[in-house]
RNA sequence: CGGGGCGUAGCGCAGUUUGGUAGCGCGCCUGCUUCGGGAGCAGGAGGUCGCAGGUUCAAAUCCUGUCGCUCCGACCA
């Protein structure tokens, strides 16, 4: 970077300088968040919030697509339903928050604050289910959680996040499975095609998966800095919530039947993927799916065109406007500030129109992610919009691809392994023999985990294990992970 | 939950060693001039020095405690 250029970040500190001093700064001085004065809580602000809602109207009509409902359970449960599921328990209480205390009463009974719905929706499930016609059952449920974590990030781990949690219940093992993977590719096509992010779809290992479930999936992504982040989770949960929760059917072969349930959930921790995953050092760049301002309009006004520049710059904007999410900065700021500023915050295209665009009868686009500056006639603004959009879409994603696929190595020599995760990190494709052991022994000498087995290829390992050097039963990805 | 760093104006910092009138840069407000990559001049506003105790004639400064942020490790969407 040119020093010139330097000077127009100057607020940010740089990736390479500290990675996670580099998220802080993007986060807070574009606006998208502020820390709020209870540990590990955030403020989603204005921008940052836009940026869900995006998320989440398109995340939401994909699941209402395939058949879901939303619904609303509440924010406390008994502490006796969390207890019923072990491994459900055993894995959520050392985070839970708890309500003691009403008004100046003390409670009979504790409450938790969820940090996750299925014991309370389980629960009900129990009250519903009759027959095997009532099945299935398809709820989702937008709402915050609360985990009570000791280390916390901003979007990647906070106390309180947002989220949805789908629930499921059905009425054979297959259908369970079904939906678990279902779901799984709708959040890799939002994941992939909104957000433009490549995903790498997978199955947990035994250690890595949901307190409660019999299989965990995940969607996989590579942040900038070579860490892993897992992007969302779909767990099949076999029956054994609803063993617990007595959640009963009557089938058609009057047998008095478990159901079998599935749970999935994404969480504002995807908006930390977005700027891991896209960020750089001018600050955030935004998908224009999911942008909360696609088109920036920056007018340029000197004092005697001002009457004439203005109006015109509005009145593009308006033609546009149902379209495309579009804002014209009249602030009294000087364009190459609002233009650094715009930039910092990630907005895919600039619109530039000064008394010189005027009179050649056109204006200046100029894109995010490739800083390339275009004149286009005025007549062919609305095309030009939306394909240089989509075009900045799909260039994102490749973008973030090539990086992923430089990222990822083949690697079948156990030092070399722990020198990668040292040095380079990024995703290490490998053999692996299945066993806790060196799962456990990897992580402790490398600080890698099994990020997922690839989906389709269960079972399929060739070589040996990075670790024990025996056959490998499975091909896995491992990286360091936040 | 352990180890390190930091809390002074909206932001970034100096002042703390050696106690004695709370400062600088940016930003903010007003006016004028400006506007194609972070504009210029002039004037102005803004602080219980994170919080609570203590020592002292006197505390941003010394002592004790506490809270928060941040980074690095152990647990997790």
């Amino acid at each position: 970077m040119s020093k010139k250029e330097k000077d127009f970040v100057k607020e940010i500190t740089s990736r390479e300088e500290d990675y996670s001093q580099w998220y802080v700064d993007v986060i807070l001085k574009t606006e998208m968040v502020d820390y709020a004065p209870v540990k590990g809580c955030m403020v989603i602000r204005p921008y940052g919030y836009t940026l869900w809602e995006n998320m989440q109207s398109r995340l939401d009509k994909r699941i209402k697509d395939t058949g879901h409902k939303n619904a609303y359970f509440p924010l406390f449960i008994p502490e006796s339903l969390l207890q019923k599921e072990a491994d459900h328990v055993e894995g959520f209480a050392p985070e839970v928050a708890w309500v003691t205390q009403g008004g100046s009463e003390k409670l009979t009974e504790r409450l938790v604050v969820r940090p996750t719905s299925e014991t309370i929706i389980c629960s009900m499930y129990a009250k519903w289910i009759q027959s095997y016609r009532d099945l299935p059952v398809l709820i989702n449920q937008w709402c915050n959680v609360v985990r009570w974590e000791k280390t916390t990030r901003p979007f990647l781990r906070t106390s309180e996040f947002l989220w949805q949690e789908g629930h499921t219940a059905h009425r054979t093992e297959e259908e369970a499975q079904e939906e678990t993977l279902k779901m799984l590719e709708v959040y890799r096509d939002f994941v992939e095609n909104d957000l433009a992010i490549p995903v790498i779809r997978g199955r947990k290992t035994e250690r890595e998966k949901f307190a409660g479930a019999l299989k965990t999936y995940t969607i996989e992504a590579l942040m900038g800095d070579g860490r892993a982040l897992q992007a969302g989770t779909s767990h099949n949960l076999g029956q054994h919530f609803a063993k617990v929760f007595d959640i009963t059917f009557l089938d058609q072969d009057d047998q008095l039947k478990y159901v079998w349930q599935s749970s999935w959930g994404v969480s504002t921790r995807l908006i930390g993927a977005i700027i891991m995953v896209h960020g750089d050092d001018r600050g955030l760049r935004l998908p224009p799916v999911v942008a909360p301002v696609q088109v920036i309009v920056v007018p340029i006004m000197p004092k005697k065109t001002r009457e004439q520049v203005l109006p015109k710059a509005r009145e593009i904007m308006d033609r546009y406007r149902d379209k495309i999410r579009m804002e014209i900065d009249e602030r009294d700021y000087s364009p190459g500030w609002k233009f650094n500023e715009w930039e910092m915050k990630g907005v895919p295209l600039r619109m530039e129109i000064g008394p010189k665009d005027l009179e050649k009868g056109h204006v200046v686009l100029v894109r995010r992610d490739t800083g390339e500056k275009i004149f286009v006639k005025e007549e062919d603004l609305g095309e030009t919009l939306e394909s240089l959009l989509a075009q900045i879409q799909d260039n994102m994603f490749q973008q973030a691809l090539d990086f992923r696929n430089e990222n990822t190595r083949y690697c079948d020599n156990y030092q070399e392994f722990k020198n990668i995760m040292e040095e380079k990190r990024g995703l290490i494709k490998t053999g692996w023999c299945g066993g806790d052991e060196c799962e456990e022994r990897i992580k402790d000498e490398s600080k890698a985990t099994i990020r997922c087995i690839p989906l389709g290829e269960e079972g399929k390992g060739e070589g040996h294990c990075i670790c024990c050097g025996q056959e490998a039963r499975e091909t896995v990805y491992f990286s360091r992970a936040y």
